[in-house]
DNA sequence: ATTGTTTTATGATTTAAATCATAAAGTGGA
DNA sequence: TCCACTTTATGATTTAAATCATAAAACAAT
């Protein structure tokens, strides 16, 4: 999103977070803006009894965090790699002063931040009124265009586990398992070995 | 949000919409922007047996249906005037032409949108894990900080409809209903001649 | 004033998804 | 290679919210 170079100019740090460790917690106040060099973020929710709520995953060149950021508000969820992730760090006032200088960024955010406000509205709508066979395809078909999901001759890999679909549309990992078996029968997608194409 | 002025001055015009009257429909290529000059504007969904699903309600002074324009994507949602509503309706061209010239607009355009998405964010959890009453007291007080709900000697009073609660919370308005009865016999809020306050 | 529509309200019944229980297959680390 | 853990899988049971039915109160329009 931002460059590499751009933001070490202002001073940004390479971090590097193991598998499952939290890079902020909710509740936090933000202090830093976050974009990722390599790995795998996740921002995620626990509600009392424990249960998962995935917001996002964020991939390579993505930032995340940035809303409470602006507002000088509590981050609403957690951010945790969900494998080994390298990560650029920037305090929020060199940030502020890379935004004031750069107006171009400023567009890119913007775009970004549209780009998660329309993934959060159509989700919404799934999570609320549809139901599981049509939320999980809806998923699906966004995660195609907007996450890195491989295409090869059977298709785009659904490079999601059952329970990370099921936490990213609210649905028991049980009901995922066999909304996804009832849409292969349906032929809308494929399962070989285990794994889910589209 | 954007001054009159200056959006007048880039050539924005006033329009009235009448109640119930559609202002954009889901799936239509945005083309302007908007913002209300007086009353009270919905982005809604209607899933395939009718359900409705509210995104958002929008009043004075605040602009909607933005991402899409960013995005030159389809707009995800309808928008609905619920009372009769004036809008400032300016070229996307103009728009734009206005964002270069003024930047800081930019950064109130970023705020507007972090603060959206921070709602959406924190209603996705809720509405996929946590129980009807959860969600509603989490709308409620959600409302109490970012709607225009006033205060009285009874607390605030919280100006929507059991329905208008539900289509917010993904919940029928039966269990909206019961929901409320059961948090008024907990005291943590009231119901004086069926209107809620908290 | 009368009529039609919306909003709030309650009880009975249904149902879809969650929960519970159990297990096989796959994966990663010591 | 063995052990622990994760992921996928399936059947039985439970349950919370949706649905269905009905109605009174409130409000809006003529």
């Amino acid at each position: 999103m931002i460059t590499t170079e751009l933001l070490e100019k202002h001073g940004a740090l390479k971090k590097m977070f193991a598998k499952n460790e939290t890079i902020f917690g909710e509740g936090n106040l933000p202090s830093h803006y976050y974009q990722i060099v390599s790995g795998e973020v996740k921002m995620c929710n626990y509600n009392d009894d424990g249960r998962e709520f995935i917001q996002g995953i964020f991939y390579k060149d993505q930032s995340f965090g940035e809303p409470p950021l602006f507002l000088n508000q509590n981050y609403p969820a957690n951010a945790i790699a969900v494998e080994g992730s390298e990560v650029l760090i920037l305090p929020k006032n060199n940030f502020m002063k890379l935004l004031e200088e750069n107006p171009a960024v400023s567009i890119k955010i913007i775009e970004h931040l549209a780009q998660r406000l329309y993934y959060k509205s159509v989700m919404a709508v799934e999570i609320s009124t549809q139901e599981p066979e049509h939320r999980i395809l809806k998923l699906i078909d966004h995660g195609i265009v907007y996450f890195n999901f491989k295409k090869d001759e059977n298709g785009h890999l659904i490079n999601f586990t059952r329970q990370q679909i099921g936490d990213l549309t609210g649905l028991r990992v049980e009901t995922v398992i066999r909304a996804i078996k009832s849409l292969e029968k349906k032929g809308v997608l494929k399962i070989i070995d285990r794994k889910v194409y589209r």
